[in-house]
DNA sequence: TAGTACGTACAGTATAAACTGTACGTAATT
DNA sequence: AATTACGTACAGTTTATACTGTACGTACTA
């Protein structure tokens, strides 16, 4: 097998996995960015980064220190280079799985305690004049809070 | 408590659940829409959804179709009533975790798919001479296929 | 069967997201 | 100390997404 299939199968994987990975809520070029480091043994700097995605330096950083923050690359330190260099956390799945749940969970709680701050002003003594509206109103909040505490308890599954 | 208040209340519950509603996938305006319904008893028209949310009818229109069409609002006939009808489906949690397991297993699958027929073009007889480099790509892919069948195992697992 | 009301296709516009280039602060090199 | 190399802030540009208005096909109304 040839230099140039390698490439040409290597392309093909980064564009396939890279859709899954957009499903973990990453760019399109954070995604691809990590493949490739993934797929690259080496750890890479922005400069290589740019020269093998055809994109600006600046993207490049700015891509990484996405993947960064959520743990997906790691900064490697070697004797010396004086430019940064990253390569791809290799343990895919809980890394994934965990930024994945953490995100959901984060945001569903907080949605979920601004519901109920929602509810405990609706029901605070001053407003206290019953109407059927009112009731009915309630009751829909109610249930949309417990949809988020449903949907807390489904995420909270996945961690085991 | 006043018709503005419960307005004002209703106001902040639709922010408020719309926003998780958009982790689903949903639109900002598909949130709000379905919300709106979700919070309102009576089937809507078109029109009347389109002057309680300040948006064109044709948002209304293409915005209601996408709720259809993942099955979150139903039409409803009214004797009489020559307009389009809609209320929202009120089986919140069951509706959304479908939806969202379904939407993760298709896109897994079909990707998962994708990656094992490049697995199989590497492995092809005619192209069977060995290299490190090769080797090596093979085992990223295996790893990645893996990823996919864990990803697929988690969402399998949602469903009880 | 002429007229009116309805939903939506389609093209255009506005808004948001992704991406680039320049320019600058910091740090290593000479 | 001066120079060069590095990463990134920031403003501008491109591309994608969300949204609107007009215009049309279909079906109900008179």
């Amino acid at each position: 097998m040839k230099d140039s299939q390698l490439e040409e199968v290597m392309n093909k994987m980064i564009i396939e996995f890279s859709k899954t990975l957009e499903l973990f809520g990453l760019t399109p070029l954070e995604s691809r960015l990590f493949v490739y480091l993934y797929l690259t043994d080496d750890p890479l700097t922005l400069d290589e980064m740019s020269e093998a995605l055809g994109k600006s330096k600046t993207s490049m950083s700015t891509s990484i220190r996405s993947l960064f923050d959520l743990n997906l690359v790691t900064r490697v330190w070697k004797k010396g280079v004086r430019k940064d260099l990253y390569e791809a956390n290799s343990q895919l799945y809980k890394s994934f799985s965990t930024i994945y749940i953490s995100k959901w969970l984060d945001s569903t709680n907080h949605h979920k305690d601004t519901l109920m701050e929602i509810r405990h002003e609706i029901d605070s003594p001053k407003k206290a004049a019953i109407s059927k509206e009112k009731e009915k109103l309630n009751k829909k909040l109610d249930e949309i809070i417990n949809f988020h505490v449903q949907i807390e308890g489904l995420f909270n599954n996945m961690k085991q």
